[in-house]
DNA sequence: CGCACACTTGAGTCGGCTCAACCCTCGTGG
DNA sequence: CCACGAGGGTTGAGCCGACTCAAGTGTGCG
């Protein structure tokens, strides 16, 4: 199915390449992406597959249920990976953010839907074409597959998060995590912006929106952190570290 | 890190080879397993760096924190994967069985404990020379990817099982899940074995021990199964199928 | 027989959910 | 400019499902 990949330490090469501009090897995520394996001139095999794409908020890129005949690459805003159950109750996967690959792990159709938080750009690239692209490069396909190892990983943490852990210790967690992926992506900041809805969160997390809302006034009370427009402000680092104990 | 792979639906060739006994083109597990992508020259390939390990019941393959050096391949039995949380709890990750591969996800750690539940044979491959075989074989890397995408779906169901389902519906969810996964390995049966004791049910789908025993006695009593020595025999898959709605 | 260990069962508690207001902000239209 | 409505977020009161704590019941094994 499809998946966000969070974002293992970049490892690419440097690519001194004259070409017109907007190409993948100007792309600035491209070192923060799988794009990160490969040369010039496969960068040049893979732009010609690539298909430019914006998404405004709320707008969805496809459906829990479509056919899945594409894989994405996030270059700019959030997207939501989310799960309808047939008796309404939601879940959501994850968020993808820049650098995040969408389609790791791809069944017939897509098993999640996905919807843009912020304004979004990705990079669309058809599924067949894309999937022969990559078994003649094996060192992609190792990427890919690096990527999914370290996705597995981030699922089973999840797995333990939403199992074991109180309210208090999920929302306190999740917020240290969002900060990790901003600095994995060089916006390292004590401020988080979070364009996911409250309900968004507790989708994630396992919980209600109510317990969500209360849990995180109740922070700001107790001045662990600073409720702004669009997101907190971490203010007591320390204090969440502890109530997230890995 | 280290997990299970489920069964995606065996692709093998068959494999006329005359040879001694014993060996991996006579594993019956191999059609089930990723080896299910090498040829029979390949396979001795792999026969030569592979070992063969037994695990009595109780006994650790490997814990959490040891450098992971080793990868596996499950032929016999069934193991736990669990995970220790700082404060004392403890997180089943879940259970490998007949064709599961340990270490699809591997970083510089283990960051599981992997235990055996009942007698336990496996194949062990040092971590470098697998790397480097897999490193000459496309094939062998891309079914590898192809499981790694098969286990991420699998975890990512289970993070929707924890996060939004009641008791009930995650009992009644297990049970199934365990029977289709006997089913994959050829062990179709309405009696399903649990080698895993009450505790090791509870850690893996977030409750309590008491929990678990109270609803299979109740699914009992209410006839949608029987409680055996072992395991359980599911009397009524529709209820249990019902309860656990996809 | 008797201990150990896994499992079951019961009574009481509590964390997070449900239900229901309420508040605030922002966009729209009069 | 203000009135208004909608949507997101917050807050409160009460409840309930799963947990905690504690005892009891096999069952296998030395």
């Amino acid at each position: 199915m499809l998946s966000r990949t969070g974002a293992p330490p970049p490892t690419g090469h440097a690519c001194v390449h004259a070409r017109s501009s907007g190409g993948c090897s100007e792309c600035k995520v491209r070192l923060l992406s799988v794009c990160a394996a490969l040369t010039c001139e496969e960068l040049d095999e893979l732009e010609a597959l690539s298909q430019r794409l914006h998404l405004a908020p709320r707008q969805a890129l496809f459906r829990q249920g479509d056919p899945a005949d594409a894989v994405y690459n996030v270059t700019e805003g959030m997207v939501r990976l989310s799960r309808l159950l047939p008796d309404g109750r939601r879940h959501v996967m994850g968020f993808a953010m820049v650098g995040d690959f969408l389609g790791l792990a791809l069944p017939e159709r897509y098993n999640v839907t996905v919807e843009a938080l912020s304004p979004t750009a990705l990079c669309r690239f058809e599924r067949r074409p894309f999937a022969n692209l990559v078994a003649g490069k094996p060192h992609l396909l190792r990427k890919l597959h690096e990527r999914a190892g370290y996705e597995l990983t981030l699922a089973q943490d999840h797995m333990t998060l939403l199992g074991r852990r109180t309210a208090e210790e999920k929302v306190a967690s999740f917020l240290l995590t969002m900060r990790d992926r901003y600095a994995l992506v060089g916006q390292g900041s004590v401020t988080v912006a979070l364009p996911m809805g409250r309900q968004d969160i507790a989708d994630h997390l396992g919980l209600t929106i109510e317990t969500v809302s209360r849990l995180l006034t109740r922070l700001d009370r107790e001045k662990a952190l600073l409720i702004v427009p669009g997101g907190v402000r971490l203010t007591n680092l320390d204090r969440l570290e502890n109530l997230a104990a890995a």
